[in-house]
DNA sequence: GCCAACGTTGGC
DNA sequence: GCCAACGTTGGC
């Protein structure tokens, strides 16, 4: 099983609005790193929702990959915001991927939080100048965020 | 609202 | 293929 790490504007996506839905489509992801990585998600994969875009950026739960990618039905949309006048239903060149609600923390981390620990130094989200929406993170990594939320 | 950093576009 | 201009991201 892998890790990622998914950043979401609250106002479109939030932890709590997945964990009153349920399930969510993540789409719109319109960055070719991004999408592959997208495309090496596997069900059963897991991944920190994080809020970007907000009064308090930072990780608010966790989330479960519950489908592989598949073509992204809003490139397709005119009337979508993530409308892509360049794909085609047989040329579509952005991928989504189906998510589940596992948790929600009490307590955002915050991003100033995440950037003092050392544990945390290689991931790309601490990264100055890096605005990747989608990265994996490594169990090492994983497991030092979790860990700070278990006090 | 500002602005740094990055990605994309398009002229040449 | 270079690179300037422009658009976007995202923290503050």
């Amino acid at each position: 099983m892998a890790f990622w790490l998914m950043k979401s504007e609250p106002d479109e996506l939030s932890i709590t609005g997945l964990g009153t839905q349920g399930t969510a489509r993540w789409d719109g992801v319109r960055n070719y790193q991004a999408r592959n990585f997208i495309r090496e998600m596997n069900e059963g994969d897991e991944f920190f929702f994080y809020h970007s875009s907000c009064p308090e950026p930072g990780i608010a739960g966790i989330a479960r990959i519950a489908t592989a990618a598949y073509p992204d039905p809003t490139a397709l949309d005119p009337e979508s915001h993530y409308f892509d006048a360049k794909a085609s239903h047989e040329k579509n060149p952005w991928s989504a991927v189906d998510v589940e609600h596992v948790r929600t923390f009490r307590q955002v981390l915050s991003l100033g939080f995440l950037k003092q620990q050392a544990a945390l130094g290689e991931l790309a989200l601490v990264q100055k100048g890096s605005r990747l929406s989608v990265m994996p993170v490594t169990a090492e990594q994983w497991a030092a965020v979790f860990a700070l939320t278990e006090r």
